[in-house]
DNA sequence: CGTCAGTTTGAGCGAGCTCAACGTGAGTGG
DNA sequence: CCACTCACGTTGAGCTCGCTCAAACTGACG
């Protein structure tokens, strides 16, 4: 089993010409290049085409998934993509920003099961109920694709290759959460963020973003949360590896400093 | 969130006519009612139907089903269906005994991913992959169903009930994940253990068996392996519920005394 | 300037782990 | 038939990693 294959890395990319969002010198997103504009993108156009869902399909087919794809405005920080209860009737792809996907149990305690990053497709825990079982929430700005499942189930026995890649899309959320099960009862806490550090690493060098220097966009919290550990100990984690010098934390933002050790570490 | 809805709790269940093999006094499984029996059986009448793949379908696409699945000789305990690395070719259904799936990560540590009983599907994890990623192996003498996956793929885009149906499987498979996920971050030794007694009670009651006296297919390994806990944990939690008249345990033979305080701990 | 959410750091504690010893039953070979 | 082995399970003693509780810091925002 390839070791880097795991839950957070998604290695349905080839290479894209994505790059990063140009500011102005007060940094405001300028308009020309803004990665959330809404009404200018489709699915030819999109940076994100060669790790998404287009990426399984021909010039023609992905103009037939296109017109069924629709796109919102931008999202801001903390606005829900989707309630959990609220009735399944979408797939999602995320095409900037970030988004947190959880759940909240009876006593109405969250539990984050994956976070999304540009080119990434969630919402697929609502697909066998009438109801989404999970929220997702923006962690940022973020423009994010809708695709009526409904019409997607329809184009899918119609295109083949795009029934055989959503197959292995969901099949990919299973063998990745089953990973994430492994970490969660064999690794400690520095492995679990070791390896929440290469994976985040890796899917921003996919999109030819830099993978030693990056934003988290989540919070300690959802770090925590995501890797069953409590603040204090995320906190105290991050800490540690920059007294090793495999880190330079500043809030959240993150230069991996020896990323052989972060691998070696990861490595479980 | 339905909270019974969880993990091992398969409700894909209608009413059906199972009951338990018949044995003779020296407890070999006689020979016409065998629920191992390989050759007499096929899927119109057997008696998962009601909770294996069939119970999507039609009596005509049962027929059709029926013509692509493949019905092996019965395995014997720790006879593997299929190893990690083997080129992917089929999924799989439990018709009797019960099944371990499992991957082993590079230092050569198992990770137990499930149990399946009667009536379940497993094999999944191998579909986006062109090689299985876990392994199964029978934890007691059992009759396994193969269904060949390309052949069910090309099924599907015939029968929409059951392209709708597998996706719903798979779909099941990952929010069944999130909730062991949820679990193994959240829950204590004795909330962990009281989840998978209930889970199994729940599924054996599915199969019209008793749901409060069972034996446990599965050792003090396993489950530990399964739940993130030592043997040593695992075996202290029954001694205690033992002692607080919630089990009557015997080996694995397991009596539920108290379902509802069961539940109720298994509630989060 | 105060407030508030998010983060960091310290001190102490406890659930579950490790290590070790012993018990039990099924299988095997003499 | 017994003696032996071996896998599996139970129980005890002590330790440790990550949790809990508490306090202080930081930066964003009104």
């Amino acid at each position: 089993m390839p070791t880097d294959d795991i839950r957070w890395i998604d290695d349905r990319g080839r290479d894209n010409d994505y790059n990063p969002p140009e500011l102005n010198p007060r940094g405001i997103i300028m308009e020309a290049k803004c990665p959330h504009s809404a009404t200018t993108v489709n699915c030819n156009d999109c940076r994100m085409s060669a790790l998404c869902l287009p990426m399984a399909l021909q010039a023609d087919e992905i103009d037939r998934l296109n017109r069924i794809v629709e796109r919102g405005r931008p999202l801001q920080r903390n606005e829900y993509i989707y309630h959990a209860g609220e009735p399944f009737k979408s797939i999602y792809a995320v095409r900037s920003g970030a988004v947190k996907g959880f759940t909240v149990n009876d006593e109405g305690v969250e539990q984050v099961t994956g976070f999304y990053l540009p080119g990434e497709i969630f919402g697929m825990d609502g697909i066998g109920h009438p109801n989404h079982i999970n929220s997702a929430v923006a962690l940022e700005t973020a423009a994010i694709c809708e695709i009526p499942f409904s019409r997607l189930e329809e184009l899918s026995t119609q295109i083949p290759s795009l029934q055989r890649h959503f197959f292995r899309l969901m099949s990919r959320e299973i063998t990745n959460d089953q990973q994430l099960i492994t970490m969660l009862s064999k690794n400690s806490a520095e492995e679990r963020i070791a390896t929440l550090l290469t994976s985040i690493s890796a899917r921003n060098a996919r999109r030819k973003l830099s993978g030693s220097r990056f934003r988290l966009p989540m919070s300690r919290a959802d770090i925590g949360n995501y890797m069953g550990l409590t603040v204090e100990t995320v906190s105290r984690v991050f800490s540690r590896f920059q007294k090793q010098d495999i880190l330079s934390v500043d809030k959240k933002e993150i230069e991996i400093l020896d990323l052989d050790r972060l691998r070696s570490m990861a490595n479980t």
